[in-house]
DNA sequence: CCAAGTGTATTATATAAGTGGTACAATGAA
DNA sequence: TTCATTGTACCACTTATATAATACACTTGG
């Protein structure tokens, strides 16, 4: 798992370990059944407190990405074909709010176009 | 100007004002040498705080946006030419961002490139 | 001039968010 | 069974945010 963690940040630290679990399921990087890091373990390799971790734990379960029991590690939970829909759907919001503000910005159709090919060569 | 609250918002309220103006500047909705609304009235519109605002206003400052004296309003202070080169710097970046997250989601440059053309299409 | 309106500053309070430390019961391997 | 490891729960502390109530000095229009 590649987690790199800002304090600087303005999203505070356990949003950014939620975030980065989250992108590490949806990109396929970790998949359905597979075992998270023990809490105390990914506290101690972020240097964190143990906490911060679980409380990003309990998110990721509550949006039912995961799945937690004493004792035991918790594991993800994620519906095969689930994640190709997720990881699409993901990346369509992100182009949208990137249109959204293009268009707050000024910018027409062209004008993003324009920036596109010239940025993606 | 364009400007709505969202209470229910993470971004606490202040800097959502901060956001609402900058991008009034950046759109040239407002100009260099516009005044700004007065502290207590935008406080009135939004029903929130003047100092809420006011905390707003001197970060608007900080980051050299606008130019405030006592006794008199705040004015917006961007350098002609200024605005549009940051514009356009501020939607490169967040194309930037946009393609960073479509690679980190394991999506290639073909991949990106059917999705852009779908959605504008 | 003068009074209304302006940004700025100060102090105080209440609430929520973030982090830290500790204790506990459940799990699973030896 | 034993015991180290696990997720969970609880309490405490600090900081950030938002609001509130004033006060002050400056600008501007009449």
């Amino acid at each position: 798992m590649n987690l790199t963690i800002d304090a600087k940040s303005p999203l505070p630290v356990y949003q950014q370990v939620i975030q980065a679990i989250k992108l590490e399921i949806l990109s396929g990087g970790l998949r359905d059944g597979d075992p998270l890091p023990s809490i105390r373990d990914l506290a101690k390799l972020l240097k964190l407190n143990p906490n911060t971790v679980a409380k990003a734990y309990y998110a990721l379960e509550a949006e039912g990405f995961s799945e937690g029991r004493s004792g035991s590690r918790s594991r993800v939970k994620v519906p095969p074909g689930r994640q190709d829909a997720l990881r699409r759907a993901m990346l369509e919001s992100e182009f949208r709010s990137f249109l959204g503000k293009a268009v707050s910005l000024g910018f027409s159709r062209d004008d993003v176009r324009q920036l596109i090919e010239r940025i993606s060569q």
